[in-house]
RNA sequence: GGGCGCUUAGCUCAGUUGGUUAGAGCACUUCGUUUACACCGAAGGGGUCGGGGGUUCGAGUCCCUCAGCGCCCACCA
């Protein structure tokens, strides 16, 4: 492949999903150690992530591409490490989501509610939808270039997964963990069923608070009491003071009448109630509210319900039976200002409960429910982080995870849903329950065949849980899950900490005996471009796919990786990945020219030197060669830590300012004097493509497409070339390419690396002296350079500094000092270097003064930091090395300073 | 009521064993279409690292404290 044949502008479009297919069709996503194959070598380490499953009919967000990019870069950077990495992927049921999902559809299309449809018929409509739009959420990942082992690929719900959430129940309940029992649990009323604590968000809300009387009976005294939800007055069951309340204390024991209904209910004391809050009277409604069910229970206190299953009122209510909870509380409240018995209303800002699915407000109310007991569960998990096995990353979540765990209260499991794994119970007639792996066909106690399973699902996070083990195969032991199990890193957002991560390392200990994974890393949120949460309510959704087909996969991608850090909410704006798509188009076109660069070695004129026989050849390389290729060595060092410790932003970025600052804007533009020189031209194409190789490798985990593209680009031309032999072990293709490592010990030719920072500094300078003097760039100028101790590497380096300055190389005279300061030129002062510039003529030198002095003044302010740090302790108590450096610094200043200083006589 | 995070250039953010002129992208100014790239190059401007105190030879980085913003957890009617 030529030049020509290259565009100049990297196609993204056309390329990814080439690219892609390509990966695919390659088996390069799967794990080169299959436990399943022959020649499996059970010594080799395997790398093994699960994918957090993706809701089945959820579609492309924001969020989506955050951790996908962060999995695939931690998937490549292992398989490229020679671990036999296995990324799995898979779907979630998502259990209220799909199922309001094809309500809503079912409503739209056929104008019939799930109850009219049936369970079974529903059901059976929401696998065909699984079926039809199960794909869609996958194949947008694919799109993302993820490398899971598709065929590894799972479902919550599907065959394996079913057995697995099966034997998980009956293990526990064979345990004793998992009970049945009527109990106070979140009530989504929209949804009708059980949603688990966790579920329930709280947000503050303004509300009103009602005073009112409960009037002793048989006396014209009350005592007053507020609440934010008189229409739970239909369920009091008891007005609780505090005992030592001088107020109350004569009614403790006393009967009080609830308002219409006129039940009479005890006045009791309880050291729960906060003389100062209120009334210092608390209503006691145990159907309806935690701490009253709690209180009730010390008390022995009925406990009354007084809502349906649509949190409308129920016969408790007497008249108001059949009103919305919100209509009796107007009602009710009426009917009492009509009887007297209202004191007061004021505004009072409270914590409403609402569910996280709908927003509606959850009723706390009594119900039948399956439960998971957690404390012992919560042990085991909480020993597994404190103990080291698993590892949280950022460590400051650790704390979070602990806190929880420590007040864990036990799972509400089941909820009245259809979509989902049923609870694997079945009851006779006589209300005999059987538990069991296999489906029935009698009652294991007394036989009868009428049996029935219970109606409940479990909770979507009850199959999530077994994941990372239920995907490769549990609970049979198979020879993935002996291999791959347990798996190496979970990273997911930390927004499900709790939800899901601590609830697989609770279940994998359980089951499996093992910790699931030894590291959790979690990330971040994506918000908008100014830091705002995104919402459709907002109207600042982004599109992942929108920015995909504008910028590309790879640029959303490192945008993702780079900016943001473990734990820390991103913001992302099309402003960033367009920086970013601009970053892959420089790889494109870097890559370009090392293409073009090769093609133009001639193969007669070219040894076929191999590539240790190169390795040996470094005294010939250029000042250039050398220095670019220790700072790749520092590079590959760098990175290689800072993805060890997780930070992935940090090595992007690194990557990134090292293939644009140093190898395109200083090396390429070297390269192309280098190459003009038929004894410099095969070593600087060698050097070109060792590095740009070393480049695309590094940054394949990061940007997959562009690097992969290229990479094959740059394989091809090489293997055409008479510097073959660098390529002959290159693999197939860049994704199961190793990643690079340091080729010279720490500290190689550090030396180099101060002389090319010299002559970065001079050309700089002198490019800084034509733009303030506005010479054209096309100006060639002459130079005279007193170099002092610098005078044999400035000779040695004149070609190259003459080229990026623009000088004359025959007017270009370089000395140790010069025998007379030259007239008419523009000096510049780089430590103990001295350049003159002839401008005669062509500019005014007479303001040349300011310049100078202004430089002087800056060297002159360095000179006093500098002489009042090393006259301070710091010469004696800090390390040798740093003083040594700095006092080098104050040398080369103090050598400015003074000839600065002639220049200005 | 507890806990956590953030506060660094106009904007969005990096800056992990404390090391001495604090970085990037975008935006801005000037110049430039030199055969990898104008999705580019060159040269610049711009920051008392939220305030105060402390530890240290040395603090954006560690400790204390205050302030603002945000998040999580929590049973006060």
């Amino acid at each position: 492949m030529t030049k020509q044949e290259l565009p100049k502008i990297y196609d993204f479009k056309s390329t990814e999903p080439r690219i892609y297919a390509m990966w695919e069709a390659g088996g390069f996503f799967k794990p080169h150690n299959d436990p399943n194959k022959p020649g499996f070598d059970p010594s080799i380490k395997p790398f093994v992530i699960t994918i957090p499953p993706p809701n089945v009919t959820g579609e492309l967000h924001i969020g989506h591409p955050m951790f996908v990019s962060i999995e695939d870069l931690m998937t490549r950077y292992h398989r490229m490490k020679g671990f036999s990495t296995l990324w799995v992927p898979g779907t979630d049921h998502a259990g209220i989501a799909t199922q309001l999902m094809v309500e809503r559809e079912l409503l739209k299309t056929d104008e019939v509610t799930r109850e009219e449809l049936g369970r079974e018929k529903f059901v059976a409509r929401t696998w065909e939808w699984k079926h039809k739009y199960g794909s869609l959420i996958t194949n947008q990942i694919r799109r993302l270039g993820a490398s899971c082992d598709w065929d590894r690929e799972r479902f919550t719900l599907d065959e394996g997964l079913s057995r697995a959430v099966r034997e998980a129940f009956i293990r526990l309940y064979e345990k004793g963990l998992i009970y049945r029992g009527p109990r106070l649990i979140n009530w989504s009323p929209g949804l009708k069923t059980a949603v688990s604590d966790l579920e329930v968000e709280y947000s503050e809300e303004q509300a009103t608070l009602y005073y009112f009387k409960y009037m002793i009976a048989g006396s014209e005294e009350f005592i007053p009491v507020a609440t934010i939800r008189p229409e739970t007055i239909l369920g009091d069951t008891a007005v609780a003071v505090h005992p030592e309340d001088e107020r109350y204390k004569k009614f403790i024991g006393k009967k009080v009448i609830v308002p219409i209904l006129g039940r009479e209910i005890p006045v009791i004391a309880d050291e729960y109630v906060s003389m100062d809050f209120g009334t210092g009277a608390l209503k006691i409604t145990p159907g309806h509210d935690a701490n009253d069910y709690a209180i009730a229970h010390r008390h022995n206190l009925p406990i009354i319900s007084v809502l349906d299953k649509a949190a409308k009122i129920n016969e408790n209510g007497g008249q108001y039976q059949g009103q919305d909870r919100f209509d009796c509380r107007k009602n009710i409240w009426a009917d009492m200002k009509a009887a007297g018995l209202v004191i007061k209303t004021e505004p009072y800002t409270t914590t409403i409960p609402r569910s996280q699915r709908g927003g509606e407000i959850v009723e706390p109310m009594i119900s039948e429910q399956w439960f998971v007991q957690m404390e012992s569960l919560a042990k085991a998990g909480l020993d597994a982080v404190r103990d080291g096995s698993i590892k949280i990353v950022p460590e400051r979540f650790e704390k979070v995870y602990f806190n929880w765990l420590d007040n864990i209260k036990d799972w509400c499991i089941s909820r009245q849903l259809w979509w989902g794994h049923r609870i694997p119970v079945w009851y006779c007639p006589d209300n005999h329950m059987t538990v069991s792996r296999e489906d029935p066909t009698q009652c294991a106690a007394c036989g009868s065949k009428e049996i029935r399973q219970d109606e409940d699902v479990l909770d979507t996070w009850f199959s999530s849980g077994l994941w990372p083990f239920s995907t490769l195969g549990w609970p049979e032991q198979t020879p993935d899950l002996k291999y791959f199990y347990p798996t190496t890193y979970m990273e997911t957002g930390y927004d499900i900490l709790f939800f899901w991560v601590a609830r697989m390392i609770m279940m994998g200990i359980e089951f499996t005996g093992k910790a699931p994974f030894n590291t959790v890393y979690l990330h971040g949120l994506v918000r908008d471009e100014i830091g705002r949460k995104i919402s459709k309510t907002t109207g600042n959704v982004i599109d992942p796919l929108v920015l995909m087909d504008e910028f590309g996969t790879d640029a959303l991608r490192f945008t993702m990786l780079v900016g943001s850090t473990p734990g820390n909410d991103t913001n992302v704006g099309p402003k960033k990945v367009e920086s970013n798509r601009n970053f892959a188009n420089k790889i494109w076109n870097a890559g370009r020219f090392v293409i073009n660069a090769i093609d133009g070695l001639d193969t007669g004129k070219h040894t076929q030197a191999d590539n240790g026989t190169r390795k040996a050849q470094h005294a010939t390389w250029s000042l250039a060669d050398s220095w670019i290729w220790a700072k790749l060595q520092t590079l590959i060092r760098d990175v290689e830590r800072q993805i060890q410790s997780f930070q992935y932003g940090q090595a992007g970025q690194q990557i990134y300012e090292f293939i644009w600052s140093d190898f395109a804007d200083w090396y390429v533009e070297i390269a192309k004097e280098q190459m003009k020189n038929e004894e410099t031209r095969e070593q600087t194409v060698v050097t070109l493509v060792r590095v740009f190789d070393t480049c695309l490798r590094l940054l394949h985990p990061f940007t997959p497409f562009v690097t992969e593209e290229v990479w094959g680009h740059l394989r091809n031309a090489i293997l055409e070339s008479p510097i073959a032999d660098i390529a002959k072990d290159w693999p197939d293709a860049l994704i199961i390419a190793r990643f690079p490592e340091p080729r010279e010990p720490e500290g190689w030719e550090e030396s180099k690396l101060a002389d090319f920072t010299l002559i970065q500094e001079l050309v700089r300078s002198i490019r800084n002296l034509r733009a303030e003097k506005n010479i054209a760039p096309s100006k060639k100028l002459a130079a005279n350079i007193s170099a002092g101790d610098k005078v044999d590497l400035l000779k040695q380096q004149s070609a190259m500094i003459a080229a990026l300055a623009g000088l004359d190389s025959s007017l270009l005279v370089i000395q140790q000092s010069l025998t007379e300061k030259p007239e008419d030129s523009a000096a510049i002062v780089v430590g103990s270097v001295e350049i003159y510039i002839p401008l005669a003529g062509t500019v005014d030198l007479a303001n040349d003064k300011p310049r100078l002095e202004k430089e002087l003044k800056e060297a002159q302010s360095h000179i006093e930091r500098l002489e009042k740090l090393l006259s301070s302790d710091f010469a004696n108590k800090a390390p040798a090395a740093l003083v040594a450096k700095e006092r080098e610094k104050l040398e080369g200043y103090k050598d400015t300073a003074q000839k600065l200083k002639t220049q200005l006589k």
